[in-house]
DNA sequence: ATATAAAAAGACCTACATGTCTTTTTATAA
DNA sequence: TTATAAAAAGACATGTAGGTCTTTTTATAT
C-alpha cells in the first residue's frame, strides 16, 4: 500500500524518537544500519522530512536527527502526506479523475469505507505510539 | 492504493463485460476510448490479462475481447493479483521482510485489519457486480 | 485467393521512484 | 584556529511503471 520511501521514513522516525528518549541524536549512518535501509537514500529521506519540519537536525560534530518537541505527537498521516503527497487518501480507487460520492464509480460504496478506515488508523497512530510498542517489546523495528 | 495499470485493467474488463452482454466483442481502440485510457498501453494490459486467462480474445476481422464464460464471476482480487503480483495483500505495512503476526511490526495490529477488510472487499466484488451497478445507473464508468 | 481488420508481439521511449557518489557547509572538540 | 564529524546538497545511476510505435500474425468477408 505504501511506497518504500514512506516505510523508510516511518522506521527512521521511530528509531530517532527511541534514541531521543535516551538523550541521543542519531545520525543517518546509525539510523540506516538499525532500520535496515540504504544509507545515502535514508539521508535523503530524512533531509526531506527535516524540510517538511517533521524532524529537526543539527550539522557538525555531535550532530544528528531529533525531535524539537518530543511531546508533540506526529501522526503517521503527516508522514504519509509528506512523502506520498496530499492526494493519497482522496484518489478514486477505480482511477476516475475525482472521487465523488454523489456520482460514484462502481467501487466507491465499498472502497470508500476501507480507505476511510485506513485514514482514521493513520491519524490515530503516531511515531510515539509505535516507539512505545517497541519499547514494551510488543513489536519489532526490524527483521532479519 | 492501486496502480494505474490495475485501474485500466478493471475499467477495461467492466466495459468488455458490458458489451458482451449486448452480444458485442469490443477491440482495444473502442475500449480505451470508452474508459479514457491510453490506447496502446490498454492493448498491452489486455494482452497480459488474456495471457493470465482472465479474458479471451480473437484476432482478425470482427475480433475483439470477450469472456468465454460470462457467468463465471471474476473477482477484483484475481485482477489485482494478476497485475500487482501475488504479494499485494501479504506485505508488511511497515516494510519488514515478512508480515508475521507472532512477531509483529508496530503497525501490524492496526494495519492488518484494514488490509484484511480490503482483501475481503475485493474478493466479494466482481467485474460483473461492477458492471451491474453501471447498468442500473448506480455508478459511472468514466468521468470528464 | 485476396484484402481487410483485428489482436499479438516486441522494440523502443519517458517519467518517476529508488539508490549512490562526491562535494559543500557547519557545529563542535581539541 | 584547526581538525573533525556530522548533515546538506546536488549530480549521477539504476529500476520499474507507464506509454508509444512498428511489424507480424490471424480470422473473416469479399
Ligand atoms: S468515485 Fe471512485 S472511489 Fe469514490
Ligand atoms: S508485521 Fe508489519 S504488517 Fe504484519
Amino acid at each position: 500500500m505504501l511506497g518504500k520511501t514512506t516505510e523508510y521514513a516511518l522506521r527512521a522516525l521511530v528509531y530517532v524518537y527511541m534514541q531521543n528518549i535516551k538523550g541521543k541524536r542519531p545520525g543517518y549512518k546509525e539510523i540506516s544500519k538499525e532500520i535496515d535501509s540504504p544509507e545515502q537514500f535514508t539521508a535523503k529521506v530524512l533531509q526531506n522530512l527535516a524540510r517538511a519540519e517533521l524532524v529537526s537536525s543539527v550539522k557538525g560534530r555531535g550532530g544528528g536527527f531529533f525531535f524539537d518537541e518530543p511531546t508533540n505527537p506526529i501522526t503517521l498521516f503527516k508522514v504519509i502526506e509528506a512523502v506520498e503527497g496530499k492526494e493519497y487518501f482522496s484518489k478514486c480507487g477505480f482511477g476516475l479523475k475525482r472521487c465523488d460520492a454523489n456520482n460514484p464509480c462502481p467501487l466507491h460504496d465499498n472502497y470508500a469505507p476501507v480507505r476511510e478506515a485506513f485514514y482514521e488508523m493513520v491519524n490515530k497512530m503516531t511515531i510515539q505510539s509505535l516507539a512505545n510498542k517497541i519499547n514494551k517489546h510488543e513489536a519489532t523495528l526490524s527483521r532479519i
